[in-house]
Formats: C-alpha cells, sequence, structure tokens
RNA sequence: GGCGGCGUAGCCAAGUGGUCAAGGCGGAGGUCUGCAAAACCUCUACUCUCCGGUUCAAAUCCGGACGCCGCCUCCA
C-alpha cells in the first residue's frame, strides 16, 4: 500500500498517507459545464482516474469526489444568449462530458455533485466564515479578507505582503479592500431569476471557489485526503479553497495537493485562436481512436507538460495493438501443462516492475514500458512453444491486473464480421484452400480495404480490424 | 518584473551522481510464411540544447547563455 507522490503543498515527492486506511478521500475538480472539455482538460481527468485506479490497485478503498459547476458568469451569459434556463443549458453539457467520460474510460466518481444542488451547504459555509471575522461585505456582495489568514499564498508560493492592506483597488463592479481578496457571495444585479439563490446576506449567487471547499467537506469530511486538479488551478482556485476551507473549520483542508501539468497541441499551447482546442469528438472524428488517446495521455508523466501530436496518436494505437495482439494469441494456446518457471518469473518480474513505478509517484511511462516488457517476453515465450494454457492464463491475468490502472490494454470486444465481410472472408478461405492464392490474395485486399486484416496461422486465419 | 517548470535518438517518452542512457512508434537486415500480416532475432543516442565549474565519477549538482512553457484574479 505504499504509494508516493509529488505534494505541491511541501513541493515534494513524499509518502502519501490518508488519514484513515485503507480509505482514501479523495476530491478532484471537474468540468465547468458550458462547452464541451478539450482533450487538455480530459489530460487532467485520465491522470486523476490513473491516480484513483493506481490507489485502489495499491489495496486502498477510495472515495472521490468530482463536482460540475454549472453555474458561473458564463455560463449565465451563454444560457441567457441561447434563451435557456441554466438546467436546460447545462444538462446538455453534462451530458456530453459523461459521453467523452465514458469513452475515454475513466471511471465514475463516487459522487458527482453540482454545484446548484449545493447552494445551501455554500451559505452555511459563508455564514461561518462570517460569524468568524474572515469576511466584509461591500455593495450587497460578501468578500474574504485574505488579510485574515496568515498562511494565504503558501500554495502558490506567493508573496502576498508587498500587498498593501487597505488600498482601495477600483473595480468596475466591485468594491475590495485588497486586490486579491475574492468574492464568496455576489450579489444580484440583472441575473435572470434561475441565477439568484436566497441568503440571509442578501439574494445572489455564488463565487466560484465556495462550491468546492462546501461539496467536498460535505462528502469528504474537514480534511481531505487528496485533492487534485490541473496546474492552473492552483492559483486562485485552489489557494483560495484552502483559505475558505480552513478559516471555517480551523482544520487543515488539505493533505495532499496533486496537481497535472498542461498539454501542449503540436508544440504549441492550446487557445481558442489557435483553433486546437479539439475535443474528443473531433479526434474521433479525424480518424483516431478514443483507447488511442488515453493510451497517449497515460504515456507521459502527469508533471511534465506533455506534447500531444497527431503522429502520436498512431504510435498510441500502435502500441496498443501490440499489447492487444499478445492477448489474442494467448487466447489460441492449446498446449496443456503446469507454467514453466520462466513463464511464472517473467511475470513476477514485470509486476514487480510495474508496482515499484506506479509507487514512484505514478510513473505511468515506467509502468507502461514494463508492461511491454511482459509483451516481449512472452512473445517470445510463445514463438518458442513454451507457454501452455495455463501459463497463457497466468500471464493474461497479470495483464488485467496491471490494465486495472491503465484501463485500455483489455480490448474492449469487437463486432463481428459483416454479411460482406464474411462472405468476402469464406471466398477466400476458399480459394486457398484450392491454392488459387491470385484470388485469395485480391480478395484479402479487398478486406483491407474495408478495414478488416487478416492473418494465417498454422492454426488457422484470424481478422482484426485495422487500428 | 516575481515565482515555478522544461530542453534526452526521425517521432513520443522514462531516467535526476557511479552494472547498461528504459520503453513505445518508425526505419534497416534476417527468421517464419504460398505471398503477406503478426511474431521472433539483430541493428538504429559513445551521448543527453550550448559554455564553464564542482567531483575519482554528471544527462543527473552549481553558475551562465540560448530556446520553450505555465502562474502572478474565475483557463484542466
Amino acid at each position: 500500500m505504499n504509494m508516493r507522490l509529488h505534494n505541491t503543498l511541501t513541493g515534494r515527492v513524499e509518502p502519501f498517507e490518508p488519514q484513515a486506511p485503507p480509505e482514501v478521500r479523495m476530491y478532484v475538480c471537474g468540468p465547468t459545464v458550458y462547452d464541451r472539455a478539450h482533450v487538455g482538460n480530459f489530460r487532467t481527468f485520465v491522470a486523476s482516474d490513473l491516480l484513483r485506479r493506481a490507489l485502489r490497485y495499491k489495496g486502498y478503498r477510495v472515495k472521490e469526489v468530482m463536482n460540475l459547476t454549472d453555474v458561473e458568469d458564463r455560463i449565465i451569459g451563454f444560457a441567457r444568449d441561447a434563451g435557456s434556463d441554466l438546467r436546460g443549458f447545462t444538462e446538455r453539457h453534462i451530458r456530453a462530458f459523461e459521453e467523452d467520460r465514458a469513452a475515454l474510460r475513466l471511471e465514475r466518481p463516487e459522487v458527482v455533485p453540482r454545484a446548484t444542488e449545493h447552494v445551501p451547504e455554500m451559505v452555511d459555509l459563508i455564514q461561518r466564515l462570517i460569524e468568524r471575522g474572515h469576511t466584509y461585505t461591500a455593495d450587497g456582495s460578501v468578500y474574504f479578507r485574505i488579510g485574515s489568514f496568515p498562511e494565504y499564498g503558501r500554495l502558490a508560493r506567493l508573496d502576498v505582503s508587498g500587498i498593501k492592506p487597505g488600498a482601495r483597488v477600483d473595480s468596475d463592479r466591485y468594491d475590495k479592500e485588497d486586490v486579491r481578496d475574492f468574492v464568496l457571495w455576489k450579489a444580484k444585479h440583472d441575473e435572470p431569476e434561475w441565477a439568484q439563490w436566497d441568503a440571509p446576506f442578501g439574494r445572489g449567487r455564488p463565487g466560484w471557489h465556495i462550491e468546492c471547499s462546501a461539496m467536498s467537506m460535505k462528502y469528504l469530511g474537514e480534511t481531505l485526503d487528496l485533492h487534485a486538479g490541473g496546474v492552473d488551478l492552483i492559483f486562485p482556485h485552489h489557494e483560495n479553497e484552502i483559505a475558505q476551507s480552513a478559516c471555517g473549520t480551523g482544520r487543515p483542508f488539505v493533505r495532499h495537493w496533486f496537481h497535472v501539468q498542461h498539454l501542449l497541441i503540436e508544440n504549441e499551447t492550446m487557445s481558442k485562436s489557435k483553433g486546437n482546442t479539439f475535443t474528443i469528438p473531433d479526434i474521433v472524428a479525424r480518424g483516431h481512436r478514443p483507447e488511442a488517446i488515453r493510451y497517449l495521455l497515460c504515456s507521459g508523466h502527469y508533471r511534465k507538460t506533455m506534447n500531444f501530436t497527431w503522429e502520436g496518436l498512431h504510435q498510441a494505437a500502435a502500441a496498443l495493438e501490440r499489447v492487444h495482439g499478445l492477448l489474442t494469441r494467448l487466447g489460441e494456446v492449446t498446449r496443456e501443462g503446469a507454467p514453466g518457471t520462466e513463464v511464472v518469473e517473467a511475470g513476477l518480474r514485470a509486476r514487480r516492475a510495474f508496482d515499484d513505478a506506479l509507487a514512484d509517484d505514478l510513473n505511468t511511462p515506467e509502468a507502461l514500458a514494463a508492461v511491454h516488457g511482459l509483451v516481449t517476453e512472452t512473445n517470445g515465450l510463445l514463438a518458442a512453444g513454451a507457454v501452455t494454457r495455463e501459463g497463457a492464463g497466468l500471464l493474461r491475468a497479470h495483464v488485467e491486473a496491471m490494465d486495472s490502472v491503465f484501463g485500455v490494454l483489455v480490448a474492449a470486444g469487437e463486432d463481428g464480421l459483416s454479411t460482406e465481410e464474411q462472405a468476402l472472408y469464406d471466398a477466400r478461405q476458399g480459394a486457398r484452400r484450392k491454392r488459387e492464392f491470385g484470388r485469395a490474395d485480391e480478395i484479402r485486399g479487398r478486406l483491407e480495404k474495408l478495414g478488416v486484416v487478416l492473418e494465417d496461422t498454422p492454426q488457422g486465419t484470424r481478422w482484426r480490424r485495422k487500428r
């Protein structure tokens, strides 16, 4: 159950120790549902999915909460423009997110709360902050006074001392005592009715950060074991979450902060103006499989900027195909007998390397290398006829165990051949039996154009879909 | 300007003081095959952006240069 993870709070890789093992209470900042999430967003979600799966692999029981931010100024704006109410607008994007989540084989967190369904909890927390003297009101909005929290800036390593308390900063709509103070509750202006809630401190809507504090603590308790998100959230979002939560409860908010680096697309920053904020359906429309996307996102370390390229997607698909091919061939072994020591040892060796890699700050690239090491060894043993049926089962079990973390190594069930494809397949088999190889090759070429690859083996002809 | 990170083969990507610079993709040759495909075997970075330094020893530590990226108020 040993695991070392980098902790943004300390800036070091340190042993991960939950408060009440084997349970891990983990929170992940989820999507803001005003648009379809892009691959960059999904890098974070894939990384946090790898983390929760790795923790389970190591013997922990994970309770993960991932919020859906379904009220926020942009959402309100877009919904109003679309002539929709909040629920109608966000529902569409939530469904899209669920589709993408399933396509990338992300496990569904145990709790997926929506901000709009937790306004009372947020009001409650704000109320507590007011009572403890961490707030002030300006124009009806409630602000958090960062000067009331000495530890402010620790996570982001910001030096707050340069900001003069009391220096008023002009803002078109709100009047803050300090630039870095942030809003807990925004007083209503001209927002639609569906974007307003009642609170003891006035009608309005919650600020951005408060939802994560309120929802995480509701489902996971006042101190979380793990909190994950993209690096861009370190400041101000997570810094503010810490301030609100710690000041509201008087306890540490999070023990371990896990932050995922950003993604580059073809060596360029993602941005709307560059037109490279690809969504999962965008990438699929270009002929790539979601499994390849997931594999590619798994192939770099989460703390390092990753370069996402179309070429890389092809490479990922090819690497994945290699593992799938091994599994197919393991299933075809018929020889009886106990597994040889070579088989047993190859499996154990790979598992040890795999376990070590995961324990070392979730080093998935190295864990993947362990998987491929086993593939190469097994292929060799297979070619030498050294694998029995029992041995094949053992090796497959190792791959499956490792895939409990990666989630793409075992191929999803494929559809059978269509009637047309089946007819061609049968015709080729007939031609081959009659040794009419010219005709057989011609049919094989036609099937390949249809995306079906044939492989003749001593045991017969097998087919697979081209990647 | 302040803070943080990165620069490893054609491409993707581990390694952060001392067996060997992982692994994948691609490429070359060979084995197998009716031919292919798949698989196997061999080869594919004497070197880690560059320049200095520390050390018996550096891709790994220190200094500098160049290039790239992120954060410094609602963007994963």
